[in-house]
DNA sequence: GACGTTATGAGACAGTTGTCTTAGGATACG
DNA sequence: CGTATCCTAAGACAACTGTCTCATAACGTC
């Protein structure tokens, strides 16, 4: 039964975060960056965290100065991308369209965000008709 | 540290889809339907799958015919809104407004949807005038 | 060179998920 | 009634997640 591929579930996700903003960082300054955002964990669960991203081919290690340092190997966008499929495949029948329908019926958007969803979809259409 | 909160992991939440399809459904019948649809899960599989959403209140059963009779307590709705949340909140820093602009950009739409989303958005732009 | 500080390694442990086996009870039908 | 069929119960088991403890090794300081 083929091994399942690898993700990133939540935890981790909140650890390799704090990758994707500065870069890189050693389980301690990653830590602390946590605590500052509310995070209880202890130095060993971030450290446990890294390990298993590291497992994974999330993230390298690098070993110059004395602690560890850390860098994403995978970007957020994957992460993202990801994601989406699976919730566009489970849930909206492979549909994003259908998605894009039920974020905006059920979730207020900003009107800044409103505009720049407008001139997005025209620019689309645009093409479409250019091309077409 | 406060128990987690149940979710429907995607294995679950292929049986409770056919739920939802049918509206209730026996152990065989769902796993019927899914066979159709390409699963290889044995009855006992579902069977499992199904305790443990009864156990977590997302489905009833009911013995009045030979076999229990199970159906859904929870609405697609629930689970869709539960998954988005989670997405938006963990990689879209709380702002649905960058998932659709994520969707739009990444995802090609036909243009029926286009359209659709379109007017919505028109829809929901004059409504916002008209109040305010 | 002994001592405290930090870092790594190893692994524990419970809860969740994905999937199945097996034993035993109820049903149906000759 | 005996046998084939279908059902449920019980639980197994490995992989994955969420968290942590503890031993031990390296570093810097007096």
């Amino acid at each position: 039964m083929a091994k399942r591929p690898p993700t990133v579930p939540d935890s981790e996700l909140d650890v390799i975060k704090v990758l994707w903003d500065r870069e890189q960082g050693t389980v301690r300054e990653i830590l602390e960056t946590l605590k500052a955002a509310g995070s209880q964990w202890s130095y060993a669960t971030v450290a446990t965290l890294l390990d298993r991203l590291e497992a994974k081919g999330m993230v390298t290690s690098d070993r110059s100065e004395q602690a560890f340092v850390y860098r994403p190997l995978i970007a957020e966008q994957d992460v993202r991308q990801k994601r989406i499929n699976n919730l566009v495949d489970k849930l909206y029948q492979g549909e994003p369209g259908l998605l894009v329908l039920h974020l905006l019926k059920s979730h207020p958007l900003d009107s800044d965000q409103a505009k720049e969803i407008r001139s997005l979809l025209e620019q689309m259409t645009s093409e479409r008709n250019a091309k077409g």
